[in-house]
DNA sequence: AGGGTATGTAAAAAAATTGTCAAAGGCCGG
DNA sequence: CCGGCCTTTGACAATTTTTTTACATACCCT
C-alpha cells in the first residue's frame, strides 16, 4: 500500500515508518503542508495521513484545496491532537475520511488505513456524517450539535444516521421504518413519537431547525 | 453494463475504475470532449458519466451535441462540482438524466447507473425537470422558480411532475386525475380547484405564466 | 350576439396527517 | 427483585391537505 505522510513532528514520522516500512508499505513523507500538497496532487496514493496541526499549510487548508481545486479524492486520514474537536468536524467538511487522536497507536492507524484503501475514497460510508452544525460519528455513535454532546438512545441514532446519509433527499416515512424494524413494521406509525423524541434533541434547543417533514411522503434533514 | 467515462481528472477515473471495473463492468474512458463525443456516437453504451469541467469541449456542449445533432439518446450522468448548481441545471436543460456532486461515492455512482440503465433511455425521468426559470428536483420533492422556493402539497407535486414531464404536450384533464387518484377518479371535478392552487404558486407571482389551459381537453405546462 | 358548457376564483367545511405528551409496558443490568 | 432506560400506546391538539360549494368569468357554437 502507498501511503503519503504529512507530518512536521519528526518523532511521530519515524515511529510510522519503523511501523509500517517492515510490513512492506511504501511511504513517502513530507514534513510541510506545500511538499504534501505538491506530492499528493502529483503521484497516485492509497491513502494520505495527514497532521491537522501543520506549520504554514495548514492542514484543513490543505484537504480543502486537495478535494476543491486539484480533483483529488485520495481517502485522507486526519490526525488531531485532543483537545482539537473543533478541527475535526472542520475536517470532515473539507473533505477528509477518518481521524485518529493522538497518541495513538500505529497499529490503529494501519488498520484504519486498510479500510480506507479497500473503501477507494469514494465511499459513502465516511465515518463522521456531517450536515450544518450537526455531526454524527458512526463509529463512537455519538452525535453531536454546535457544541453540544446530543443524547440520542438506538432508535434515535438509526433514525439520525438514515436522515444524514441522504440529507439530499425525502426519506419516505416507510423507508424509515424499514430501517428500524426490517419488515416487521409497527401497524401504529410510532415513527411519528421517535421523530419527535429525535426532535426535542436535534432541533428544539436550537434556532435553525434541520428535520423537515414533507407532508405526506416523510421526512428530510437538511439545512435551509 | 457498458459505460463511458468522459472525465480529464486521472484520479477520479481510476476510482471509478477500480471499483466498477472488478465488479464485471465494461468501461471506457475518454480524457477530453472530443474523444468523449465521437466515442458516445460510434459505439453502443448503456450510460455515460460525464464531467461537467471538461477542458476543450466543454460537458455541456458536448451533451446537447449529443442530443440535438447526433440524436444519441443514451442516458448521461453528469458529475458537477460543489458550486455548479447554476451548471446543474443547465445540465438537465441539455439532457442529462442525472447528475452527482463531487466528491462522489463510487457505490452511489454505481446505484444511479443501474437506475439509468433499467430506464434505457426510454423514460423521459430526468431527476431534475426544468422548465423555462421553473424547476422541480424529483427526489428532494422542491420545486423552485427563479430565486423563490415553492410551497406545494402533495397532490400539488404530483400535478407538477405530470406537466413538467410532458411539457412538449398537453395533458388530458383525464390523464392528470388518473396520476393523482389512480383510478378511483372523483364524480365532480375537484382537479380544477387544484389546478387553481397550483397556478397560485407556480404562477401568480410572476410575470410569465406557464400554466396554460386547453379547453375542452387539459393543461400544459410551457413557455410561451 | 346569446345560450350553454367549461373553466376560474374563493371561502369554508371536511378529512387526513402530523405534533405533542403523559403514561404504561418491556427489557436489562445490578 | 428493583430501578432505570427504552419503546410503545393512546388520546388529543394543531396543522395541513383535500374536497365541497357557490358564484363569476371565459370560451365555443350556432
Amino acid at each position: 500500500m502507498k501511503v503519503l505522510v504529512i507530518e512536521d513532528n519528526r518523532d511521530i514520522a519515524e515511529n510510522i515508518a519503523d511501523y509500517l516500512e517492515p510490513k512492506g508499505h511504501i511511504l513517502d513523507f513530507a514534513a510541510n503542508g506545500q511538499l504534501g500538497l505538491k506530492l499528493a496532487v502529483k503521484q497516485r496514493y492509497d491513502v494520505i495521513v495527514l497532521d491537522i496541526g501543520l506549520p504554514g499549510l495548514n492542514g484543513m487548508e490543505l484537504c480543502r484545496r486537495l478535494r476543491d481545486d486539484a480533483k483529488v479524492f485520495t481517502p485522507v486520514l486526519m490526525l488531531t491532537a485532543r483537545d482539537q474537536l473543533e478541527d475535526k468536524l472542520e475536517g470532515f467538511r473539507v473533505g477528509a475520511d477518518d481521524y485518529l487522536v493522538k497518541p495513538f497507536s500505529v497499529k490503529e492507524l494501519e488498520a484504519r488505513l486498510e479500510v480506507l484503501r479497500k473503501r477507494g475514497g469514494m465511499s459513502p460510508t465516511n465515518r463522521v456524517l456531517s450536515v450544518a452544525d450537526l455531526n454524527y460519528d458512526t463509529e463512537t455513535q455519538i452525535a453531536t450539535r454546535g457544541q453540544k454532546t446530543l443524547n440520542l438512545n438506538p432508535i434515535q441514532r438509526k433514525l439520525l444516521e438514515v436522515l444524514m446519509q441522504n440529507s439530499h433527499r425525502v426519506v419516505a416515512r416507510e423507508e424509515l421504518e424499514e430501517h428500524i424494524w426490517g419488515d416487521a413494521l409497527p401497524d401504529n406509525d410510532v415513527l411519528r413519537t421517535h421523530i419527535y423524541h429525535l426532535r426535542a434533541e436535534v432541533d428544539k434547543p436550537f434556532a435553525e431547525k434541520l428535520i423537515q417533514t414533507i407532508h405526506g411522503t416523510g421526512y428530510r434533514l437538511a439545512k435551509n
